[in-house]
This record gives structure tokens, sequence and C-alpha cells, in this order.
DNA sequence: ATAAATAACAATAATCATTACTATTTTAAA
DNA sequence: TTTAAAATAGTAATGATTATTGTTATTTAT
């Protein structure tokens, strides 16, 4: 027999706050800052749930740099831009390129389900700060 | 007074080995496959010049998954695919779209220095597999 | 060529993100 | 309501990577 999903409400709290906003948060982001809402929140928990989210196709998880993952509530593939300076994970509003899994289907024989697009530089703010 | 780079034997041989192949090792990898020949290397040191010769923009690193970081000896921009299922990653021959560039820079208002492309699905051979 | 200075080494310990485990609490269905 | 299964909090364990330490190799200056 199939594990059934139970609601959770530390869950439905998680897939909340990752939908109401933009910046691409760690698994510790959210952490803490559910932690005041929830205070016996743990971190495990939080981890289990955004696994869970991921695999039911409500959240994505984006492997950008080492350090950690990110996550983002927004599952339309989208492109980004990630800031070598100060670390923020930013949306790249350019229209998603279809085109390209097909050519890429061509070229490798492969079976593309999807892309992902990361641009690398200095952000708006960290270039201005450079500039003086 | 700064810091001036001495010839490793072993940095030499990590480097040699990484442009010699194609495919997209670990630093696991290329420590068990430089062993035999390096019967006293160590992890630390395959960690420590990885991260040397990507300063020195000998090889770049790759954050495609979450498992482990790939070290790749062809610096210039080109794109991968990933396969979800063997976990392979392959270079995609399509030409490196510089447009991209200038138009994400335009949306995001930001200093872009580089992209990253990557083409998610089943490679080649996962695909043949589960077509039976 | 030799000796002194220092970078790189091997070996190992420490760190950090993430996952696994366990006893208790929530959820949902009979 | 009772009851079984799933989810939780708290904590221990794992795995990749980085830091530390005493030794070895490479370079520089005699």
């Amino acid at each position: 027999m199939e594990k059934t999903i139970k609601y959770s409400r530390q869950r439905e709290a998680i897939k909340e706050m990752l939908c109401s906003r933009c910046d691409h948060p760690t698994a510790e982001q959210l952490y803490s800052d559910l932690k005041p809402d929830y205070p016996k929140l743990s971190l495990g928990t939080v981890y289990r749930n955004l696994a869970l989210l991921v695999n039911m196709g409500d959240v994505i998880k984006l492997s950008i740099n080492s350090e950690s993952e990110r996550y983002d509530g927004n599952v339309h593939n989208h492109y980004h831009m990630a800031c070598t300076k100060c670390g923020s994970i930013i949306d790249v509003n350019l229209p998603v390129n279809e085109a390209l899994e097909s050519m890429a289907e061509e070229a490798t024989k492969a079976d593309i389900k999807t892309h992902s697009l990361i641009f690398y530089g200095f952000c708006k703010n960290c270039k201005k700060l450079l500039d003086k």
C-alpha cells in the first residue's frame, strides 16, 4: 500500500512563505524566518518538507553555488542571476527559450526535460558600490 | 609580501588528468584515479589544488547538483547536460550565446561576467534503457 | 652545490549542510 | 472516540569540504 500524505501545518507554512517571497531562501533561512511563528519548528522538518514539496512539484530546488541549496516557489521555468559578491539570487525577466531544449536533444540524442540558465556577475547594488 | 606559487608535481598531475578527459570528475574521482600513480596522494591535496587551479583560471568548477562539485579542464564557456538517472554530466555541442548576457544585463542592470546553461533529463544511454 | 626560507605535502581533525533515527504528537478514517 | 499511520521535535549520524600540524619538496641566495 502507498504512503498517503497527511496535512501538516508546518508544510503549509513553508510553502506559503516560499510563495510569498521572490528571493530564493535556503532551508536555514526559511527555518529562522518561520521560527518566531512556530517556536517548536525543527530544521529537519524544514528539510523533509522541502523535499516533499519538490517531489510533489510545488517547489523547485536550485543548485546554484556550492554553499547551500536554494528553494523557489515559482515552479515555472525562469532564469536566475547569482551575484558573486553578495551572494544574492535574483530572477531574470527574460523569455524562456524552449527551442534550446530541442537543439540540445538533437546534439546529445538525450531526452531533455528542462533546462536551467544562470547568469553570474555583480548585481545592480554591488556594481554601484564597486564603481566609486 | 605575497605568497608565491611553487611548482607541485601533484597539481600538475591533477591539471593534466582534468584536461585529458571530457567527463567532469569530482575531487574524489580524481583522487582515486590518480592514487595508483601517486600512492601517497591525499584527498586534501586534490581539493586544495583544485581550488588553486580554479583561482588561477585553469579549471572550472561546476555546481550542477547538490551531491558533489564537478571539475572541468575546458575553461571556455560551454553547455552541459546532466542525466537525472545515472548522474553523468556531458558536454552539449551548441554555440554559446553571448547575446544572452547583454539581454540579462539589460533586464537586471547587473554586470554579468558569464553564464551557465544546464540541460536536465535522460542521457542517450538511460533513454534507451527506459524505452523497452 | 649548500643552506635557509617557505610553499606544498600527507595525515588527520574539524566544520557545515543535509539526512537518518527515535520516541512522541497530529492527522484522518473507521 | 478509537486507532493506525504519518509528521513532528530533538538529536545523532553522514558525507563533502576545509583547516591544522608536523614533515617534505621546491626555490632562492649564498
